[in-house]
Parts: C-alpha cells; structure tokens; sequence
DNA sequence: TGACGAACCGAACGGTCGTGCTATTTTGAG
DNA sequence: CTCAAAATAGCACGACCGTTCGGTTCGTCA
C-alpha cells in the first residue's frame, strides 16, 4: 500500500465516523482534515469533490457491513441460524464503535431520499442488495425446512428492516431502555411466523 | 391575529415544509427569507435565534401531528377501531402535503440524537408522549376485550412505532412499490397477535 | 397633530464553506 | 544518489452562514 492509499484509507476511517455523528453532508473538508491532521487541500486532493467524498464514505461502509454482518453470517448454518445470525450483526453493526453517532445508511438515507445522485444511486443499491440478501437467507431457510414453505420472503425482509429500523431510533434517541428486549421479541415474533406449519397458518 | 402573528405562521407553515426536505439544520434563515419574501433580518426578528427557530418549526410539527393523527382517531370508537385510526393517519400524515420532504420528525430524529438542546427536549418529549398514547389505545382495547388481557402494551407500542418508521424508508428511499401493502400487513399481524386470545397464546 | 411601537429592510460583521492555483516537500524506483 | 512523480502545504476566491444594528414605513391612539 503507497502513501497516498494509506492516507486515503484513513482518512475515510475518520470522515465515516464523523459522517455518523454529522450526516454525509455535515462531513466538511476543513473539519475533516483537522480531524486527521492535514491541510484543506492536501485531503481535497484525495478526493475530486465532496461529492466524490462522500460517495466514497458510503462505499467505505458498505464494505464494512459486509464484511461485518453478511460474511461472518455466511459461515453460519444455513437456514434459520443464519437468518438470525443476519439480524444480531445488525443490531452490533449499529453501535460499531467505528460508528459513534449510529448506522451511516440511516443518517444517509434521510438526507439523501430525495436528492438524486450518484451518492443516493450506491445507498439505494446497497441497500436493496441487503433487503434481497435477508430474503435470500429467508428462502434458504424454506428450502431447509425453517420455514413455512408459503413464506412471503419479501414480506419478511421488508419487517426484519422495519424492527431494525425501529430500533435504530427507539434506542438512539428515544434512549429506551427496554429497546434492545423488544426489538429482540418483535423479532422472534417474525421468526415464530414464517416458522409456523402452512396447515395451522391457513 | 396581529400583522406579526400572521407572518410568523406563514413563515412557520413554509419553515416546515422546507425542513421536510432538508432538515432542520438545513433550512437557512436567507433560504427561508426568500420562500416567504421576507429579508433575512426580517425574518430573523420574528425569531430570537436559528436553535429558537427549529424549536418552534417542532412545535408547530407536533401541533399538526396532533390535530391531523391524533385528534380524528380519538373520535373513532373505543379499542381496535381507535388503534386503527392512530396508525392509518399517521401513515397518512407522513405523505402530508405541507412536508414534501416526508416526515418531519424523523429527519429531526436523525439530527438531534446525539445533540443536546431544547429542539431534542422537545421531540423526544413528543415520540414519548406518541409512544404513551399507542399504549394507551392498546390499553382501552385491553379493557375492551378487543386485545387479550396478557398484552404487554408497551412492546405493542414499539412494534408499531418500528413498521411505521420502517415503511417511511423503504416507501421514501427504496421507493418499492409494494411497501405500503407490505407495512399494512405487518401491522395486521401485530393486530392479530395482540388479539390471540391468553389461553391460546400461553 | 404628534408620538409611539410594531414590522420590516439594507448593509455589514466575522466565520466557514467548497474549490481552484502554485509552490514545496516527500516518496520510491532506477 | 538522482530525479521524476506523488503527496501535501499555502493562499486566495466567491458564496453563504447566523447575527447585529441603525433606519424606515405605517397603523393606532392620545
């Protein structure tokens, strides 16, 4: 690795962070560059806009979450183990420590929803590819037999999204303390559905 | 209403809607001046600071949401019905027309969660106060004999609090065309489940 | 008629913003 | 050790920020 990735490379590990605690569009070059020691220009070199800056931040943590919640969950058996090995990542994921103000997508997506872009394209993707990797696990988890076999897994993903989501804010800025205990009942109630017998369903 | 009270509405009706899309931090004295045809010190006169300026943009958000969702739902009959009403005028309220940029307490949420102050006193006093009314509701439907008589109202009141900021994602960023038939169901098997009659569940 | 207060404007302040330009230093390969 | 290339600094720019202040218009009431 040169000089100038290494740079780079920590330079998007601090502006990920501060980007959790300000937003993408809170995230400025002068800030930035006090925050890792180097000149306004010499950071905006790295990166050809802020746009570019902040597209980059949102790549950055995608390969975290990955790297974090997807791929030590693939290890797991396939079925309902990892669909609820996807879920606890998450939940860790949210207070990465690498994340001090909460999850970047969550922050992204409220400022970004309505502003087209190539920032707002990468955090829809990502965050699609995410929906469509939960309802994968889900299928995977019919096929094993987990789940019931008329399972809706699009349904399943969308409220598996909706508890994480939830507990985003419940927790954060609602500092509930109970949060935690009932975002992880409101998930083993999903779980107890898409498990329960077609026949006793219908 | 006085001359000043008059414009000071109407700069509050338009300070809303712009903070729908940008955020309350977003919404710029000069920005707003122009929407409303004000000069910036004008406009500035009618509030004592820009932090006083988002804390009366809340308060009248929370006026609305009180007289738009919660007003008409506490005229529908006692128990399920009213519960109903509470969820499906707040899935209205969040496609209101005076907050083009959706839901103003969530982008207000996402701001404020690790910012101390009035404005965050404030929302989080009124998502509490939310949260208390779906359990109140849930209650008198406990009483009512609509819901069983085990409910834990308070995880009741989360889980609905989640499928409804879920759906505001997946509906406002994601744009999937199937979010509000998804959100409805998952708010229908939350009904059912705190319907299940005691003996059954147990 | 004259005084007063409410409502609003214009100009300006010090600051920060993103972004260019030109140097200067640092790095790494031959 | 050399020297081109890469990395970083210094500086300046125009734009916008929240805020202050002194002035102007105008309706109200004595």
């Amino acid at each position: 690795m040169s000089k100038g990735e290494e740079t780079r490379s920590h330079v998007l590990r601090e502006a990920l962070a501060l980007a959790s605690e300000v937003g993408l569009e809170g995230v400025s070059i002068g800030k930035l560059a006090d925050r890792v020691g180097l000149s306004k220009s010499g950071l905006f070199a790295h990166f050809d806009s802020k746009e570019s800056l902040q597209v980059q931040i949102l790549a950055e943590a995608i390969a975290r979450f990955a790297d974090m919640v997807v791929a030590p969950a693939i290890k797991k058996p396939r079925g309902e183990p990892r669909v609820r090995a996807l879920f606890e990542n998450w939940l860790k994921w949210a207070v990465a420590d690498f994340m001090p103000g909460g999850c970047i997508f969550i922050a992204a997506a409220v400022e970004l929803d309505d502003k087209p872009g190539p920032a707002r394209d990468l955090l829809v993707g990502s965050q699609r590819d995410w929906l469509e990797v939960l309802a994968e696990a889900a299928r995977i988890a019919m096929r094993e037999g987990h789940f019931r076999s008329n399972l809706d897994v699009g349904q399943f993903a969308h409220e598996a999204y909706s508890i994480a989501y939830g507990h985003h804010f419940v927790s954060r800025l609602l500092r509930e303390p109970k949060a935690l205990q009932r975002t992880r009942k409101g998930f083993e109630r999903l779980i107890d559905d898409a498990r329960a017998s077609p026949s006793a369903s219908a």
